[in-house]
DNA sequence: TCACTAGACTAACGCTTGTTAGTTTCTGAT
DNA sequence: ATCAGAAACTAACAAGCGTTAGTCTAGTGA
């Protein structure tokens, strides 16, 4: 998808790796011209203002879990099922695009115009994500335990993940995913 | 503990409150002080620097996880009761300073000079864990799994709790401790 | 009654912020 | 050789930042 390399890309993918560090408002235009060898002036040449980055950097990742939790809803599959593919697609996003992550999970109330647009696109998400618990429920595949401490647990850990990663790169994602995928749904008691 | 309320206090809790809504550089003297009914520069009868209330916040707040893990360590429990504990302990230092506990997650990086100190107390405190985990896979009590990722899972969850407590009151400390804990050490599934 | 203190105020400082205007430089295609 | 466009530059702006100095006021205890 995003393959294309501008300038612009690359603005932005620096600033995702500096909101990271410290959180869109305590990074300056300064800050992100020096990383990228220029001077702050020289990045009005790509972008429109500082807002406009963190717009890309949230948007775009909102869209895709939106668009994979679509396909996931819809698919033909239980509630178990569907769970372990929730927790791939985090680990897919998330592998792909560490630093931006962190923006999503911290930073996203720093929108102006697009705020209400995100927040709709979390609502529905969750809204998503809690159907399908309940689904679970009703079907004894999943713990009659509240439907929202057991979306709330789980997706804790996936919007965690972005800090993790990291570190601990010789996991690859699909390992990661299966390891999780034990833990989360099948408990760690023996 | 903390019963005293001088004024003070008063502004540290208004700040708490406000750098959990916008984060702590983004929020402004001007900002805190108008939450307050006050001018800016009153502020400086009562703190020393904008510093100082994130120093105040985030350090009472680490040194009061790791005095709780001190005792829960040496504790005479085993592995999994000591877990029970750990969750028991996030539950009620949350549920009594959710605002603070934003900037614990989301603004240590801003500390100057006690950053170290804090990285000190986590680092520790993130041991600690582990190693009741490991102890748990030792005896068999818990399932020979990566013993980090199950740390990171349950502390992920644990960390997060400071975003939805506020929004499930209803719910009291007890009550969601014990939800917490069948679903992360029993599992979701049926 | 008087001195003290807590806690507010006004005014201002030096610095940093995001951003704009206008200009120059490099590179590749015609 | 010329031109166009991409991408850098210098200089500067108005607004906002944390913080300080010095002052005023209301209430308390001696």
């Amino acid at each position: 998808m995003n393959v294309v390399n501008t300038r612009r890309d690359e603005i932005i993918k620096t600033a995702a790796k500096l909101f990271k560090e410290k959180g869109y408002s305590a990074v300056t235009m300064r800050d992100l011209a020096t990383a990228m060898g220029i001077k702050a002036a020289s990045l009005y040449n790509h972008i429109h203002s500082k807002q406009d980055i963190l717009k890309e950097i949230i948007i775009s990742l909102a869209e895709e879990f939106t668009h994979g939790m679509e396909i996931i809803k819809t698919s033909d599959n239980n509630s178990i099922q569907k769970l372990n593919l929730i927790i791939a697609l985090h680990v897919d996003i998330t592998t792909n695009n560490t630093y931006g992550m962190a923006s999503l999970n911290n930073d996203w109330m720093h929108l102006e115009e697009q705020l209400e647009y995100y927040l709709k696109l979390r609502k529905n998400y969750e809204q998503d994500f809690l159907n399908i618990v309940k689904s679970g429920i009703s079907s004894n595949e999943i713990i009659d335990s509240n439907p929202e401490i057991i979306m709330f647990s789980v997706l804790s850990t996936l919007r965690s993940l972005y800090l993790w990663i990291p570190k601990k790169d010789e996991l690859n994602a699909k390992d990661l995913a299966q390891n999780l995928t034990n833990v989360l749904i099948y408990g760690i008691n023996k």
